[in-house]
RNA sequence: GGGCGAAUAGCUCAGCUGGUUAGAGCGCCUGUCUUACACACAGGAUGUCGGGGGUUCGAAUCCCUCUUCGCCCACCA
């Protein structure tokens, strides 16, 4: 925005179907009713209530961290209007083929009672058991063969047992039937090259109903596929089961029958072996809950041909992804894309747009429509909509879109603002919502929704743990406000994280984890302070008129510098947009927020503050035109330092700003120009570069003897003719940041008892006689010397004594630098202290 | 199991395409309440840049290998 350029930051929030959905079961639960109880149309009220009551924190946190979006246009992706595209854009994808109803095994949360996409059940690495059971020839029941499973409650459901045909220990039975135990029920043995000959005993267990794999292992050998688990993962006679699940096993949950049954397989000598197994078990990702995998009728979304133009963008360098190491991660989702089940058993979202019609016959049955439908169109019988609600994803995936207009594509926003430029989001989205957005941009708009993505990383703990609600170990953002103040909040984070890199934060320590940030807001505010207290709100000359021949040394080194602050930290963000496509070195460049911080730091403390005020303390209070020339460029340094530090501490820059002297009532910072750097300077500021070399030697000197603060001694320059003309004409400067009268001659003075050789041929000479007390120095190193021989002698003592030999984890041996987890011996480490004594002796 | 990344000061991390003496914040040590700031100022200490090998005039940076962490993906029951 500051660089010109006409910016659309939209804020809003989706409305998180399953886990809204959670919170307000939840809430009724408390009351004793379940969401059967209210119904359908009252539980939706209920929920888009509290939606209105509690929706809004986020927002509130995000103006209080001085986010400078556009609130007239915050979006909700259950609004009349993003709702609409959500219709737009399903009915377009059911009118190419690309949704599709499918008849398959999904993952199935027991406790949300929904389907979940691939995504949405995540992979927990679990210790669990690998159980061995032999099943009995029915031939000759005096053999066996023995399949491995980790899940024995779902062999009720089997209808057969694979091997792989190429199997020689098997080759015999193919064909034959073996007796599935508990049920005592023939099954046959069947040939599948999905059997891995080198897993287990090379045997698997079939159950159709309730394993993706074996579903289309059972479809290939035209199965039947029993269901023996219900909805919510207790044991009951399904779908084609009659029979299959015993009394006493039936109404157990799936993990108490487990153990029945296996308990009951030892007495009746068919488990075989019980082996710990390492596996992932798939959790549900809103409640945590086992997923359980059930045959059930989903709605899909074909999603190859929708990968190939997002893979295709991030490719040729149209969309850019950062940090880059995610580029690689996003393209193999892209190629080994799966199809994505976009349908919720649950009454929190966007019911999918289809209704079905009993009268006519398929395809004319089944009606995908962007309007409400109470009678069908081909033959006026009444029809009813599918119960069944859409993914929160879907919706959110349309996002930069939806938001800006679409499916209305003549919308101002969508002409002025799609594509977008910056996405910023959290690494863990990157397939559920990122990949998906583009994926839709390609679809729907023919480009990518925006050129660059910008992964950050995560806030963990001192324990590297990731920070949630449920482990209570998180930072509320609003307490770091309330403290510190957002700026705080806002420079920690930023300069402290490298590109994608995670912060760790001690949520037990604020004071220390924030103190970055505090320690920085608070210096820039007392620069502030001392500006208007020392140049007044008096009139301040333009700096454009100040001409090149009135600037000091210190005025063109400090400009200098911010034309080189400038430079580096539009370096560090880089081009805003490409021109068409990024370019090779482009694509992996830019966005370096830390960097842009360090450098706008480093500018305002370090050479602004610590240097220029410094130096022009004396000439704001010296009347005459000079007093003019150092308000004018300091008042022109700070308000640019300002407009750089603006996107990063938004609130006290525009605080300070607004009182600069000059300052345009109802003109604001956040909308200022951003400051670029001089084209062709005059002056490279290596005239005080010298000055402050001597003023750190001087200051180096003077700490090293010890010389009380308060005394000013004298010093000699040796410089050359030319040099000593010049530097001369700062010798109050030295005299003030050094406290040390300086002479500049021609030569070393002869009583000169140390030296300081500077760059540049300079020398300062300083005469120690009368500064230090000779005696009194030799007797202090005498005695560091005593207290070190007595150190020594005593270590040598202890080296020798076995007892110290003993292994100990160095983690334990307090005091010493050791490698943690490293292992060593306490010799080593007196050793190692030995050795830096002798050096220091 | 496959893929990717990281290892640099006591801690958390920068260090872009190999090039003077490897940096920052916090912490630590010594002084100082110097009229903007003690959330500060001045000065200081601390690194075999994970181990080993290689390429090069030159490696924290490139290559190989080992070790240890982390992330993503995955239908091995």
């Amino acid at each position: 925005r500051m660089k010109g350029f006409e910016t659309l930051w939209v804020p809003g929030m989706d409305h998180a179907g399953i886990a809204t959905q959670n919170v307000v079961e939840k809430q009724l639960a408390a009351e004793g009713l379940a969401r059967g109880d209210l119904g359908r149309e009252k539980f939706v009220e209920r929920t888009a209530k509290f939606v209105e009551e509690t929706g809004g924190v986020i927002l509130q946190q995000l103006k209080s961290i001085g986010a400078s979006a556009d609130w007239t246009r915050t979006a909700y992706t259950f609004s009349p209007e993003l709702s609409r595209a959500v219709r737009e854009a399903f009915v377009r994808l059911f009118d190419r083929g690309l949704i599709y109803r499918g008849h398959r095994v999904i993952h199935w949360c027991p406790r949300c009672l929904t389907s979940l996409s691939d995504e949405e059940a995540e992979g927990q690495d679990t210790t669990g058991a690998l159980y061995h059971i032999s099943y009995p020839l029915m031939d000759d029941r005096s053999r066996s063969i023995t399949v491995a499973t980790t899940r024995p409650e779902t062999m009720l459901g089997d209808v057969a047992v694979a091997v792989n045909p190429e199997d020689e220990r098997y080759k015999d039975l193919i064909g034959k039937f073996v007796v599935l135990p508990i049920l005592d029920m023939p099954i046959p043995v069947i040939a599948d090259e999905y059997a891995d000959p080198a897993f287990g005993t090379g045997v698997v267990k079939i159950t159709p109903a309730h394993d993706a794999n074996d579903f289309e292992v059972g479809r290939r050998h035209d199965l039947p596929s029993p269901v023996v688990i219900d909805m919510h993962g207790v044991m009951n006679e399904g779908m084609d089961a009659l029979g299959r699940v015993p009394n006493e096993i039936a109404d157990l949950d799936r993990f108490d029958a487990r153990a029945h049954i296996v308990k009951r397989l030892e007495s009746e000598g068919r488990l075989v072996k019980k082996e710990v197994h390492q596996h992932a078990v798939r959790h549900c990702y809103r409640c945590d809950t086992v997923v359980e995998p059930r045959l059930s009728d989903q709605w899909f979304i074909r999603m190859s041909e929708l990968a190939g133009p997002a893979l295709e963008g991030a490719r040729s360098g149209r969309v850019r992804i950062l940090p880059e190491k995610w580029v690689g991660v996003y393209e193999h989702w892209m190629t080994n894309i799966r199809d994505w089940n976009i349908s919720r058993q649950i009454w929190w979202g966007h019911r999918v747009p289809v209704w079905y019609c009993k009268e006519c016959d398929p395809p004319n049955n089944v009606i995908a429509s962007r309007e409400d439908l109470v009678t069908c169109p081909h033959c006026n019988a009444p029809v009813v909509q599918d119960t069944d609600v859409l993914d929160t994803w879907f919706s959110s995936g349309l996002w930069p879109m939806s938001t800006l207009g679409w499916p209305n594509e003549n919308a101002t926003d969508l002409k002025a603002f799609y594509p977008t430029d910056v996405l910023v989001t959290a690494p863990e989205i990157l397939f559920f919502w990122v990949a998906r957005m583009i994926m839709f941009g390609y679809e729907f708009m023919g480009d990518a929704p925006f050129h660059s993505v910008y992964l950050h990383g995560t806030a963990r703990d001192t324990q590297g743990r990731k920070m949630s609600k449920s482990l209570g170990n998180g930072i509320d953002p609003m307490d770091v406000v309330k403290l510190y103040g957002a700026d705080a909040l806002r420079y920690t984070l930023i300069a402290g994280m490298g590109m994608g890199a995670d912060v760790f934060l001690d949520p037990n320590d604020l004071d220390k984890s924030f103190a970055t940030g505090r320690n920085f807001a608070t210096k820039l505010w007392n620069i502030g302070r001392f500006l208007l207290m020392n140049v007044g709100t008096g009139d301040v000359r333009a700096f454009a008129d100040v001409k090149a021949s009135e600037l000091t040394r210190a005025d063109h080194w400090i400009l200098a510098k911010l034309d080189a602050a400038v430079r580096e930290c539009d370096r560090a963000i880089g081009p805003v947009k490409p021109r068409g496509t990024w370019s090779p070195e482009e694509l992996t460049a830019g966005l370096r927020l830390n960097e842009f911080a360090e450098t706008a730091r480093r500018f305002v403390w370090n050479e602004l503050a610590d240097w220029y005020v410094e130096a022009t303390k004396a000439r704001l209070l010296t009347e005459g035109p000079d007093q003019q020339v150092a308000r004018a460029v300091l008042v022109h340094v700070f308000d640019h330092a300002l407009r750089l530090l603006h996107p990063i501490v938004p609130f006290v820059t525009e605080a300070l700003w607004q009182r600069l002297p000059g300052h345009v009532d109802g003109t604001f910072l956040a909308t200022a120009s951003w400051p670029s750097a001089r084209a062709n300077a005059s002056d490279d500021g290596a005239g005080f570069e010298a000055v402050k070399e001597i003023v750190e030697a001087m200051r180096r000197i003077r700490s090293e003897y010890a010389i009380a603060p308060g005394k000013t001694i004298d010093a000699f320059v040796v410089a050359s003719a030319a040099a000593r003309t010049t530097l001369s004409e700062e010798s109050a400067l030295l005299a003030r940041l050094a406290r040390t009268a300086v002479t500049f001659a021609s030569s070393t003075p002869a009583t000169a008892a140390a030296t300081a050789v500077l760059s540049g041929g300079t020398e300062l000479v300083v005469p120690l006689e009368g500064l230090i007390d000779v005696k009194k120095e030799c007797e202090r190193i005498q005695a560091e010397l005593a207290n070190l021989e007595k150190q020594l002698a005593s270590l040598v003592a202890r080296l020798d004594n076995p007892g110290f030999v003993a292994r100990a984890p160095a983690a334990v041996v307090e005091g010493e630098r050791v490698k943690q987890g490293e292992w060593t011996t306490k010799r080593d480490l007196l050793r190692a202290r030995y050795e830096g004594l002798c050096g220091k002796a």
